[in-house]
DNA sequence: CTCCGGTGCTTCGAAGTCGAAGCACCAATC
DNA sequence: GATTGGTGCTTCGACTTCGAAGCACCGGAG
């Protein structure tokens, strides 16, 4: 599946070698985690009535001793602000969580977890974790779970040494990127 | 950032021990591939203005001599199918793929990848492979890119081993499930 | 006090995604 | 040939997600 036809390689002019090694390492993994991701949110699902992204937000919420602003929650769970408001709507009408102005900045909102939300992520973390251990723990050794964190703690680690999205400056897109060769916005017009 | 309270835990009257280990790994590795979707996204728009999944389709189109059902190309890329048929649609419109009854079988549709698709795929691949060598290689060793190929092409071929998304059958369902603390195991509805 | 650039969050419109229902077809049976 | 259960794909409605635009606020400068 991860083998991609030399033609299309050879078609284009493109020069760089592809590495097919990393090529499957990369399919693999992205492969494996979509699997293992769509099984999380079925159990999430049917065991608290939540989704992913509310769990990790809960789960986030519960890991902190108080509260976060929502920017901090956003760029905590990788995910766009608008996205958060929407879900933060949901989970405050849910009383999972509550939000507040801060004290020290108007601008800002507060979002702590209520004990309900405790609760719950303390009702769906077993299945949780017991889903991720059938899926994703049970073909591996301990040497092969201690290689995984370390590779995957460190991958994280260099991506977020890149900057947050949201710490892309706002005003500084006067015009898009060249986007390369081809008609930007055309293709699902 | 991993580590959930003990609250949550004692608070709860569910008994099985949680490895925080586990956990922090399997945190870690929904983190990082979080961030290296977000970023693969922004590179397929900016060089080749399409989506992810449009990209996973057109590459697995590739990668077999000829044609696929649109089943075949659901499980392929672990997508529902009528998210399917709207992508398929959207390609086909584009010009990129084409799609015809079989003549085997009237209900299936074979799709199969044109010149101008493959050449796309040829022409946003090495980008691909560049923004996943920064992203993802960079801090890894050899050593380590074997371990994590060998670990995740284990990983999904176990998870693969349970049976896909399409193949559940679908008068299964008299009735809704109870949601809320539903049958632990009855994961799949 | 007022102005002004910067920041935090929400609103808004467009697009993507999913599951359920529906349609067309196949194959086995009568 | 007609019926019936199963399968492949699409349509439909509801929901989620995103980026851009907008509003409110902060803090420094005049």
């Amino acid at each position: 599946m991860v083998g991609l036809p030399s033609d299309a390689d050879a078609d284009a002019d493109s020069g760089p070698a592809l590495d097919p090694q990393q090529l499957g390492v990369y399919f693999a993994l992205m492969e494996a985690v979509s699997l293992l991701q769509h099984q999380v949110e079925v159990q999430l699902r049917a065991e608290g009535d939540i989704s992913y992204v509310q769990f990790q937000l809960l789960a986030r919420l519960a890991s902190v001793d108080g509260h976060l602003t929502m920017t901090q929650l956003a760029d905590g769970v990788v995910y766009s602000r608008s996205g958060l408001t929407y879900q933060a709507g949901l989970l405050e009408k849910a009383g999972l969580i509550t939000r507040r102005p801060s004290p020290d900045d108007e601008r800002s909102t507060l979002v702590a977890v209520t004990e309900e939300g405790l609760a719950l992520v303390g009702r769906v973390l077993p299945g949780h974790v017991e889903v991720t251990r059938r899926l994703l723990f049970e073909p591996l050794s301990d040497d092969d779970l201690h290689h995984l964190g370390d590779i995957m703690t460190r991958v994280r680690d260099h991506m977020r040494a890149q900057p947050p999205r949201s710490a892309v400056p706002r005003r500084r897109r006067p015009n898009p990127p060249p986007a390369a060769q081809a008609a930007p916005g055309d293709r699902d017009g």
